[in-house]
DNA sequence: GACCAGGGCCGGC
DNA sequence: GCCGGCCCTGGT
């Protein structure tokens, strides 16, 4: 008997994260069934009803890994009470994507597929991700005997050669992510140390990194070191800014935590174009 | 089938 | 600091 974790909250929609944007290696089975790839592990969930999750694995690994994973730490229910109830634009944007969390994922994996996700659309990107995945990651077997692949080492990807990744559909990326593969596998830039760094200090370190810029950087530090503070603008979030926010986004009202509510305003630009 | 834009950044000025 | 150019794909 295949063990499983029975886990509920109410702040959590997969199906919305799925779309959000922020990972890309996760999708719906059949409806209500979830599978997900994260580093080296394969994971998948129910959702029964509103809520009420069954997770795919013991509940030690749910303790260890999974918990963190989704950030269960983190009320985001009485974040969302935080929203300023005259900000009718972000009000309408928190209760779209009321299902939203900020997964905390591998820094590394984050890096590699935010350089790709430049001037590039999701559909894209994902394919992207996954055959990089395909010819450098090690191919493992998840529990119902399908084969899936792991994310690819710097170390893997700072041997690959141009030809090689640009078999994987990168186009003029290829050579950000060569570059920025053999950068990490020197360790002239240091994964653990970026890891303990301050959101600043993260920032400018990764911005060294070729094809990393202001944007990629706000997204690695907020999916992957969890500085909940970064506020990516890409091309949505600058039209919502000049559209609802002519005087600027109100960051004050929201300290250390802008960057949940932008990934509710990315979600409900992308998905809720209701006009 | 044409054309635009996509979770932007690099390199040359 | 300011552009032009960029691989390729989805959407219109």
């Amino acid at each position: 008997m295949r063990e499983t974790t029975e886990y509920f909250t109410e702040d959590m929609d997969i199906r919305q994260i799925a779309a959000s944007g922020q990972c890309f290696r996760m999708q719906e089975r059949k409806e209500g069934l979830f599978s997900l790839i994260a580093g080296e592990r394969y994971l998948e969930i129910q959702c029964l009803e509103k809520g009420k999750f069954i997770f795919f694995c013991s509940n030690q690994e749910f303790q260890e890994f999974w918990y963190n994973y989704f950030d269960f730490g983190q009320d985001y229910g009485a974040l969302k009470k935080k929203v300023d109830p005259k900000d009718v634009y972000l009000k309408n944007a928190v209760e779209f994507g009321w299902g939203i969390r900020i997964l905390r994922q591998d820094l590394w994996e984050m890096m590699i597929t935010f350089i790709l996700s430049q001037q590039n659309n999701i559909p894209r990107i994902q394919r992207c991700v996954r055959l990089l995945c395909e010819n450098y990651g090690r191919k493992k077997v998840n529990f119902r005997g399908e084969e899936y692949f792991s994310f690819p080492s710097p170390n893997k990807l700072a041997e690959a050669d141009l030809e090689g990744l640009k078999a994987c559909n990168l186009g003029y990326r290829a050579r950000y992510i060569q570059e920025t593969a053999l950068a990490v596998a020197e360790e002239t830039v240091s994964l653990e140390a970026l890891k303990k760094m301050t959101y600043e200090d993260a920032r400018k370190e990764l911005m060294k990194l070729c094809g990393i810029g202001k944007k990629v950087a706000d997204c690695i530090c907020l999916f992957a070191l969890h500085h909940v503070e970064a506020f990516p603008i890409d091309t949505h979030i600058a039209q919502i800014l000049a559209a609802h926010y002519p005087d600027g986004f109100p960051f004050l009202q929201y300290p250390g935590f802008a960057g949940i509510l932008q990934q509710y305003m990315f979600y409900y630009d992308l998905h809720g174009k209701a006009e």
